[in-house]
DNA sequence: CGGAATCCAATGGGATACTG
DNA sequence: CAGTATCCCATTGGATTCCG
């Protein structure tokens, strides 16, 4: 709910106005969604902990945080086993896996480029310290 | 400088371990950045001041925050010119023009999936208040 | 196990005022 | 004009504890 007031809110104070791309930013590359959504891309449907230990160094907390919006964004869905003791199970849905060519796309640009960048730091940096 | 520190600290608390496209989501994914790079692509090279109304919400602080860490990253060229009053002007580099193709490809994803995102929502927040 | 709740420290970003 | 400096508030994230 409360869509157009979202919108309005967000159109005061985003970004958007100026960046057609600044909505898919906010959904995708929210922090530690690219690894989460990377590691449930790569080894399947997989227990909370799991996850955990695969990205390592995020907090249970924060996790939690972060799977409750993909999972509301419908990149995500989270299965509960009411069991003793209780087993969740996440898994990416086909809408966040269509998102694979792009992060493909990103990956090259970053093998393509990332070099540039540090150059380009190191230069800046040697400069006017 | 302080590169292999740099990189120390980033893989004790970084996603990137489990994620292969996280450096470049922080270089050009961070808050603000795609409007400004989007401005100064479709807008070519322009003063401190538009940019500043172009984009609109932005503050005068942060603007200056981010053109600096774009500056250093090698998206950005700033030209200073001494004059009274000063005139300063931003550019986009050929490596940030070469994002091109990656925002291409993102608002295409966007105009595709976004309304799914939306349905997503409404589905979640509709279930469970 | 998979969280929710609480507390707390660090960071980011806004508003304002000032300067070369 | 193009910032810098300062203050201040809101949000984020970490650590810890507790619960079904």
């Amino acid at each position: 709910m409360a869509t157009e007031t979202d919108r309005a809110s967000a159109a005061a104070t985003d970004p958007e106005l100026a960046c057609p791309t600044s909505a898919v930013v906010d959904i995708v590359f929210s922090r530690w969604t690219t690894p989460i959504l990377w590691t449930l891309h790569t080894h399947g449907r997989q227990r909370f902990v799991e996850l955990e230990r695969r990205i390592g160094a995020i907090t249970a907390k924060v996790l939690t945080q972060r799977l409750r919006q993909l999972e509301r964004d419908g990149m995500v869905v989270r299965t509960y086993h009411p069991e003793v003791p209780p087993r969740v199970e996440y898994e990416i849905t086909d809408l966040g896996r269509s998102l694979a060519p792009l992060f493909a796309h990103l990956s090259q640009w970053a093998a393509a480029n990332l070099d540039q960048v540090e150059l380009a730091r190191h230069a800046y940096d040697g400069q006017a310290p």
